[in-house]
DNA sequence: ATTACAGTGTGGTTAGACCACAGTGGTAGG
DNA sequence: CCTACCACTGTGGTCTAACCACACTGTAAT
């Protein structure tokens, strides 16, 4: 077993134990290296390691954002996975699409009304009415789509979910220069949003799930995307 | 940007480009090294995080096993992920459960009869019958539902089923020694197993599915996992 | 009381050395 | 001529020891 991954069973057990929790701190690099009698190289790779799975940030300096500490961020995390891999095309890019329409419309079809997430996700469609640019309006869609799938009340999903929107979002963001005519689609998907809300507060899940199936795929086509509707 | 950052940002751009490919070579860290004017420990925090995503293999020596090779393992690696992110209680196992459940019965409704996949997971079924003990059984029963998996020809699905699974892999094998009689549970497994792949052969998806869901939910239930059914 | 600044501890980066490993190819012995 | 051995080479793995930039803290000078 290479050195850094003692490190890494290490910190997962303290992890598993709760000796680390979220928000937590882990030793200095310097200090750890000492504990386990290990270079302090082995425990920076095992940090970078966990910097990369998103469940620690490094912070230099002192203070609030210094140090090592325990955060929770799968979403991201999974996205940069996904993304390395779609450039390997082992994954490609309509599948992704298809994976998000599944996981996606099952969340709508099965949204918790009244969760604070969809609060959050209505105020976030006002704000998408006053979006300056294309850039901002694709930020806020970018976490309405989240909050409507953490309304769903399944953590794994939402992440997941996340993490498929982020891997292929530089395909998106350059694929809406593609678009014929920005305002007008920028109409639709609000309108689609609404609907879709609507629909979700009205407990018409299934119908939810077909108007965010619909909305995804056609946003994507739109683009340019394959998107492999294998209809229902 | 952290140095680590920029040679990343170097390979998956080498991966883009297409100039390197699956089971291509990079090349050697002192090389990358000089190349990019980093330090070689900076090259190697990126293969590190490469290889945590299941992009990158390293071997040492010289030959075939040796040097930084592409690979694209995406399902141990979010497994991982998955894992860590379990330990720190951020992700629920019943959430876990439930995604493992939509994603394996959508991919049971949507398989495709004839492919190669259910060839094989036909065979494993063979080889589950004479399985010597619990591990085995268990590792023949992993490699079965991703066979299953992949006969829906979505490899986002199919990657992200099979980590899910592997990151609560720990608890049903825990969990095994919690069963009343592993035989009872073995031989009704075998069996669920058997009414799944028929299904699935005889072009029935929606029952497919069902049985998919009910065997799943049933194992984690029995074994003390809960699985939050979430009724349809 | 305010300001300036040295002190302290954090992660970030680098250079250079040594190790174990696994093929390669030459060489000495049969 | 063939075989067995062994030094050589290049790979990743590990370690040490230093230095840097950063951000806060406490102290001292104003």
């Amino acid at each position: 077993m290479r050195t850094h991954e003692l490190v890494l069973q290490w910190i997962e057990k303290q992890l598993s134990d709760g000796d680390l929790t979220l928000g937590g701190r882990l030793p200095g690099e310097r200090a750890m290296a000492e504990q386990l009698q290990v270079s302090r190289t082995s425990v920076r790779e095992a940090v970078r390691i966990l910097e990369a799975m998103g469940v620690v940030r490094a912070g230099v300096g002192s203070g609030k954002d210094a140090g090592t500490v325990v955060i929770a961020e799968p979403g991201s995390a999974l996205g940069s996975t996904l993304r390395l891999h779609v450039a390997t095309r082992h994954l490609p890019v309509a599948d992704i699409v298809e994976t998000r329409v599944l996981l996606e419309s099952w969340a709508a079809e099965r949204a918790h009304v009244g969760v604070p997430a969809l609060a959050e996700a209505a105020e976030l469609l006002d704000q998408m009415d006053a979006a300056p640019d294309i850039d901002s309006f694709l930020a806020l869609d970018a976490r309405f789509h989240v909050a409507l799938a953490q309304a769903a009340g399944n953590s794994v999903v939402s992440a997941m979910m996340a993490s498929l929107r982020g891997a292929i979002e530089n395909y998106a963001g350059e694929l809406t220069g593609n678009l014929p005519d920005w305002n007008a689609t920028c109409s639709r998907l609000r309108a689609e949003h609404r609907a879709i809300l609507a629909a979700v507060n009205n407990n018409d899940g299934g119908k939810a799930a077909e108007l965010v199936a619909a909305h995804i795929q056609g946003f994507y086509k739109e683009a340019g995307v394959g998107s492999n509707p294998s209809p229902k």
